[in-house]
DNA sequence: CTTACTGCAAAAGGTTTGCAATATT
DNA sequence: AATATTGCAAACCTTTTGCAGTAAG
């Protein structure tokens, strides 16, 4: 089995919830996917092959439930719907930022953690203590400037 | 009367679109209430004092106009409603980010344009038109930290 | 065997839209 | 006077919730 699912079931069970077929699926779905960031609708439909009973309700119950436990990080890219983004549960950090494409919707994920310095300075400067951020660029990719 | 109201107005009316008392009145608890990123329901219960008869609908219509004007941007902070963000349209820049305490929910405006560098790098490395940003911090602000 | 979890359907937000009346240019 | 804009109510979409039935530990 794929060592992120084994350490995202680990997760899940040491934190004393089931470890339900649902959620297996759901997050069977999510790591295959990883690049898409997908929202609970898509994941809904990706798994309704898999299990045709299972209820758009659970997965947003999964979703919420990951979320808490660290396993995903919500991500907004303003089209109404929230999105998800599996962590990197090893280095434990949220080390990335993401490029929207603003004509095709298409979002990279860039590695970067230079944002570190403005976060020591900025802690320092507003007595806040910084735990998390999200940062999002917004523009043209590659393929959509040359089709443009 | 304010400078910057009297800049919105410009914009509006440059653009074509019509100075109605409603977008006014909107305008002005905006304006108002700079520092407080107010969502659409906030901004109705205000403006409500002004004009009773002002509706729920046009003021979703103003703000997204807004939005198409460059007057505001939107802030999601992950509340379920979109929250705006006047635009210095003097700088015409976006460089500032967003400090949310998580346990009050308060936001600080961070003022800073270090993210530059990062830009240059990341349209180099990915071939990517980066247009805007939008980046938030997520923590514990001071008093909350004092008060724990 | 206990109780967390699921599926369903209904409800609850927030936001959008159609249409007739109104106000701005 | 022409038409963009408004107010209202209904529609829409995503997300949440209550409840009875089911399954994981």
């Amino acid at each position: 089995m794929n060592q992120l699912v084994k350490e995202i079931y680990d997760v899940i069970s040491n934190n004393d919830y089931k470890l339900t077929n649902q959620r297996k699926i759901v997050i069977d779905a999510l790591v295959k996917n990883q690049e898409d960031h997908l929202n609970c609708d898509e994941i809904y439909d990706l798994v309704k092959n898999v299990d045709k009973n299972l209820g758009l309700a659970t997965i947003y119950r999964s979703l919420k439930l990951f979320v808490q436990l660290g396993i995903l990080t919500e991500l907004n890219i303003g089209d109404g719907s929230i999105r998800y983004d599996l962590v990197d549960l090893n280095t434990n950090s949220h080390n990335h930022h993401h490029l929207i494409c603003k004509s095709c919707g298409k979002i990279i994920e860039v590695k970067d953690d230079s944002l570190e310095t403005l976060e020591k300075e900025i802690e320092k400067i507003y007595d806040f203590k910084i735990e998390n951020h999200k940062c999002k660029f917004m523009g043209l990719c590659k393929e959509c400037i040359e089709n443009s």
